[in-house]
DNA sequence: AATTATGTTGCGGT
DNA sequence: AACCGCAACATAAT
């Protein structure tokens, strides 16, 4: 579930809490989710927190580093004694109750505080790789949707190339990295471009649009905090994103379209739910 | 009961 | 080679 402005969302959100701890524990509650020896992550402090596409990378002191991909249905959940989020207010009850049936992984820190990595459908992981697998396998992937690296002309020049859909293209992490289904669909329709046009196909014009849309629309859902629609996506203390009421066409099909007035429909591209305006993106 | 789900990978056929 | 559809991973909700 989550796309890049989530999985930014609870790492700007962690890095406070976790920055720096040392790992004591860590309990495995199901095998599939950690990959790798998990004696490694022992005794290790914490260094650093990055993200990068829809993953996230923490550092260890031993030179490792810890990394998760939370697929559809992963969360990080922070817990403490004081159970506050800053400025005091409490967290979602339910975390005071983890682990739960879906929890996973539990990271014990030597100061009593908690990670929980909770995933249902159990796609997501927690993998030790070295610099070197790292650097290897995030060679492969384009610029994040989100960074100064993600530039028009690379993009054009990718885009011109492909004879594949313009939705499927912009969720292609070698193209442009950690865009998924809903902010495609949004972005698609921010720039009012059928989401079915062969990418080859747009014009200048369109490109530009697409390119500035997709910055835009990245940038709210990081803002934002991300979207909640069904539940799954939260933040570490448990919150709901705020996203979900400012998407465009994602899950309003029926309903009108922001910048025309015309109906948004739904129908299947890639296997996947897409939502565009009937009229505006024709 | 069948269909659906915000991610990714891989297979076989064209 | 590139592209497409489909299945796989596994679970729960409608």
């Amino acid at each position: 579930m989550p796309e890049l402005p989530e999985v930014e969302t609870i790492t700007r959100r962690l890095t406070p809490y976790i920055l720096n701890k040392s790992i004591s524990h860590l309990s495995i509650y199901h095998p599939k989710s950690f990959i790798g020896d998990s004696d490694q992550v022992l005794g290790q402090t914490i260094t650093d927190i990055s993200r990068r596409s829809k993953m996230i990378r923490f550092k260890l002191s031993n030179g490792m580093n810890l990394v998760t991909h939370l697929k559809m249905t992963g969360q990080l959940i922070y817990v403490d004694d004081e159970h506050k989020v800053g400025g005091g207010h409490p967290t979602q009850d339910w975390v005071r109750n983890l682990p739960s049936t879906h929890t996973r992984l539990e990271y014990h820190f030597r100061d009593g505080s908690k990670l929980f990595f909770n995933d249902q459908r159990l796609f997501g992981w927690m993998k030790l790789m070295s610099d070197e697998e790292i650097l290897k396998e995030w060679n492969n992937l384009g610029p994040d949707a989100s960074s100064d690296s993600f530039e028009y002309d690379d993009f054009s020049q990718k885009l011109h190339r492909r004879a594949i859909p313009i939705k499927l293209a912009i969720m292609d992490n070698s193209i442009v990295s950690g865009v998924g289904n809903i902010y495609a669909c949004d972005a698609l329709n921010l720039a009012q471009i059928s989401p079915f046009k062969t990418a080859k196909k747009l014009d200048e014009d369109e490109i530009r649009r697409l390119y500035k849309s997709i910055r835009q629309i990245i940038a709210k859902g990081i803002a934002m905090g991300g979207t909640t629609t069904d539940g799954k996506y939260v933040d570490v203390h448990g919150f709901a994103g705020g996203y979900q009421k400012e998407m465009r066409v994602y899950d309003r099909q029926g309903e009108a379209c922001l910048h025309c007035g015309g109906e948004i429909v739904k129908s299947k591209l890639g296997g996947r739910g897409t939502y565009y305006c009937s009229v505006c993106q024709a």
